[in-house]
DNA sequence: CTAGGATCCTGTCAGC
DNA sequence: TGCTGACAGGATCCTA
């Protein structure tokens, strides 16, 4: 379920952990896990770790990559002098790996690099650097919510004229980044209601709304992502971006944060959907 | 072309 | 206790 914020958390965090390390060993628990020929990364260096919306790859010495989609419920989570674990939270961070969750385990030089996905709706993906760009996934993502203008979001909005905004958000070609936490948290912020319909955005509230998706990730950026490095905290505590930060997300019938109204949830898009009623307006059967 | 629903898969939890 | 259905931080495919 990992949004832009943990892929770009667990970027970092192997960025320091797994870079010039050789691959040794690959083993594939589950073959739908592991799209490619695995063989073909033995012996190859990590030599860096991108990220383009929420994939993350990493480019091997002699031009081949590894394109890793967490989707719903992956984790990776690196075992060596100490443990790195980052993705969707479960007690897999701190449990004994691998186990039956795990789907691909790779032995590098100082330690094991753990591919979880208890759904196996995710991959790792072989792919020969140079045609990385030519990934369908990747060529159709939109820009980041910092590099795009309102008017460029408002431009594309006016191509989902009766869409409700919020599955409109979840579209990676429109702009790229947000799942279904951080368009909750954003809609929140910019106090517009998620069943509003896409093409009815004024400039004005483009931008705002623009400005609500990089601040709801940046402070998660800041944070770590909802991810392990604050699952369980040195005290026992469990904090993460849902207890400290969300306002809307998984807080049903919780006050709102700014009048008391209760959080509402409803369903939409097939997603979960959560609001203020009484702050977020202009949703058609509000 | 857009919009909305089904689908991939495993696990957990509420309710009967 | 055992079953059933709903739901879960994503993206794609199918139909209208």
């Amino acid at each position: 379920m990992p949004e832009l914020p943990e892929v770009e958390t667990i970027r970092r965090g192997l960025d320091e952990l797994i870079l010039q390390q050789k691959i040794c060993e690959v083993k594939v628990f589950c073959a739908k896990s592991f799209q490619g020929d695995e063989r073909a990364v033995l012996g190859r260096k990590i030599k860096k770790l991108r990220r383009f919306g929420k994939a993350l790859v990493i480019d091997l010495s002699g031009g081949v990559s590894l394109m890793i989609h967490l989707r719903m419920t992956g984790q990776l989570i690196y075992d060596g002098e100490e443990r790195y674990a980052a993705g969707h939270p479960s007690e897999n961070f701190v449990a004994d790996l691998p186990n039956r969750q795990t789907r691909v385990e790779f032995k590098l030089e100082k330690g094991r690099l753990y591919f979880n996905d208890q759904r196996k709706f995710g991959f790792v993906k072989l792919i020969q650097t140079d045609q990385i760009k030519k990934e369908a996934f990747i060529q159709k993502l939109a820009k980041e919510p910092w590099a795009m203008t309102p008017e460029e979001l408002w431009q594309k909005l006016q191509k989902h004229q009766k869409a409700a905004i919020k599955s409109v958000l979840l579209d990676q070609t429109v702009v790229c980044g947000l799942g279904n936490i951080y368009a909750d948290e954003a809609l929140f912020e910019a106090k517009i209601h998620p069943k509003r319909q896409a093409g009815s955005l004024t400039i004005d509230e483009t931008k705002t709304l623009l400005m609500a998706m990089r601040q709801v990730m940046d402070v998660s950026l800041q944070f770590g992502g909802s991810t392990m490095r604050n699952y369980v905290k040195a005290d026992g505590s469990r904090g993460n971006y849902l207890d400290l930060f969300a306002k809307v997300y998984q807080r049903e019938g919780q006050p709102c944060a700014n009048c008391k109204t209760r959080i509402v949830k409803i369903k939409l898009a097939g997603r979960g959907t959560h609001f203020c009623p009484q702050c977020q307006i202009g949703g058609k059967n509000d």
